[in-house]
DNA sequence: ATACAATTTAACCAAATGGTTGACAAAGAT
DNA sequence: ATCTTTGTCAACCATTTGGTTAAATTGTAT
C-alpha cells in the first residue's frame, strides 16, 4: 500500500515513446497506438500512468517548453554585459537544439494550434520567455551611448529569429540546399559565431 | 453532357473553406466535417469536388506553397542589384505574410512531417526555392570586393530567418510583448526596413 | 505461506471520422 | 415534354481511435 518501488522504467519508456511520437506528429497527429508500440507496451498502460491522450500531451509539452524558454530567461536575466548575453544566447540555443531538432517547430506549431488556456498555463508558471530586463538593458546602453540607437524590439526579434529560425525550417534548408545531417550540423555550429557576429555588428558603434 | 457551366461557386467555397481550416489545424487536425460546415454544405460534396481528404489537402497545400516560394524565386532570380533585392524580398514577403500569417507556420509544419513524397513533388514542379543564383550572386560582389567577405549561405539564411520567423512564432511574440493585432500588424510593418537595414549593414564595406 | 496492493494484458466499447449510396432536384439538350 | 447529365443531400457504412474492464500476474509486507 506504500507508494514505494513503482517500477519507474515502465513510466519513462512512455515518457520516452511519447515525446518521440508527439514532437513527430504532433498532438493532432499522434495515435496512443502509436505510443504504446514505440514503447513496447500495451496500450492500456497509457492510461494507467497518464489519464488522457490529453495529460500524457501536457507533460510532454511542458517538458518541452522547460527545456526552451528557461533557456531563455536565464540568460537573459543573469547580470553578464550585453554581448556577453547575446554570444552566450546563441551559442547555447544552437547547441540546446541541435540536440533537439524537433522541439521549437513542436512547440511553436502547438502553441499557434491549441487553446490560449495551455498558453495561460505556460506563461502563469513563469514558464514562458521574459524579455523585459533584457529589453531595459538594451534602453540602458543606447542612453549611455554604447551601442547604436535601435529599436530594442528589433534586436530582440532579430537574435531570436536569426537563433532559432534554421531549426523550423530545417527540412526545407536540407532540401533547398542540398545538405545532409552532417553538414547542416556544421553549418548550425558555424552560426553560433556568425549569429553574435551579426546582432552585434548590428549594434556596435 | 459538354463540361459546361458547371457551378463554380460550390467549389469556391469547398476550396475557401479547406484553406481556412486546413491553415489552421493542419492536415492531421482537421476534419472534413469542419469543412464541410465552414462552407455550409453536405460533407458528400467534398468528395464528390474531390476524391479525398488528402486530395483536397494537397490542393490547398500547392496553392499555399505556390504562393511562398516562387516570390522568393521571382526576386532571386531578377537583375535587380543585391541590395534591391534584400530590400524586394523583406518588403514583399513581410506584406504577403501579413495578409497570409498562418501560411509560413503551415507550411513549414507541413513539409516537416509529411512524407517526403510531398517534398519532392513542390521541388520537381519548379515550385520550391532556387537561391542558387542568389548566392551566386553574393560570391560575385564578394569577388569584385562590393561588399565585406562573409557567408553566402549565411547571409541568405539570416535574410529569410529575420524576415519570415516572427509570422512563424506570432501568437508567442504577441503573448510574451503584449501586442495585439494592430500593434503587431505595425511591427511587421516597421520590420520591413529594420530587416534590411539588419542584413545591408551586415555586409557593406 | 498468505493476504493485499500494484502492474500488465487481451478483449471490449462507444464515439468520431473518412468515405459511400441511393434518392431526388435542377438544368440542359433533344 | 421528356430524357440525360450534373449537383445536392440525408442516411448509412467500415474503420480508426481514445478509453474501459475484468481477469491475471507480479511484488510486498506480515
Amino acid at each position: 500500500m506504500v507508494n514505494s518501488k513503482i517500477d519507474i522504467s515502465t513510466e519513462q519508456k512512455i515518457l520516452a515513446a511519447a515525446k518521440k511520437v508527439f514532437l513527430s506528429k504532433g498532438m493532432a497527429g499522434a495515435r496512443m497506438q502509436d505510443i504504446a508500440n514505440e514503447a513496447g507496451i500495451n496500450k492500456a498502460m497509457l492510461h494507467y500512468y497518464f489519464r488522457s491522450k490529453e495529460k500524457l500531451f501536457e507533460v510532454i509539452f511542458f517538458e518541452a517548453a522547460q527545456k526552451l524558454f528557461p533557456t531563455i530567461n536565464l540568460i537573459f536575466e543573469s547580470d553578464m554585459s550585453l554581448f556577453e548575453k547575446i554570444e552566450n544566447f546563441a551559442e547555447q540555443y544552437i547547441t540546446m537544439m541541435s540536440e533537439n531538432p524537433y522541439l521549437p517547430l513542436f512547440v511553436l506549431n502547438e502553441v499557434s494550434k491549441g487553446p490560449e488556456v495551455f498558453i495561460r498555463k505556460i506563461w502563469s508558471k513563469q514558464s514562458g520567455p521574459h524579455p523585459q530586463k533584457f529589453l531595459a538593458q538594451i534602453e540602458k546602453e543606447i542612453k549611455k551611448g554604447n551601442i547604436k540607437k535601435i529599436s530594442p524590439l528589433h534586436l530582440l526579434i532579430n537574435l531570436i529569429s536569426a537563433t532559432i529560425f534554421p531549426f523550423v525550417a530545417k527540412p526545407m534548408i536540407q532540401f533547398t540546399l542540398g545538405l545532409d545531417e552532417l553538414q547542416f550540423k556544421n553549418v548550425m555550429e558555424q552560426r553560433k559565431k556568425e549569429v553574435a557576429k551579426l546582432i552585434i555588428d548590428s549594434i556596435k558603434r
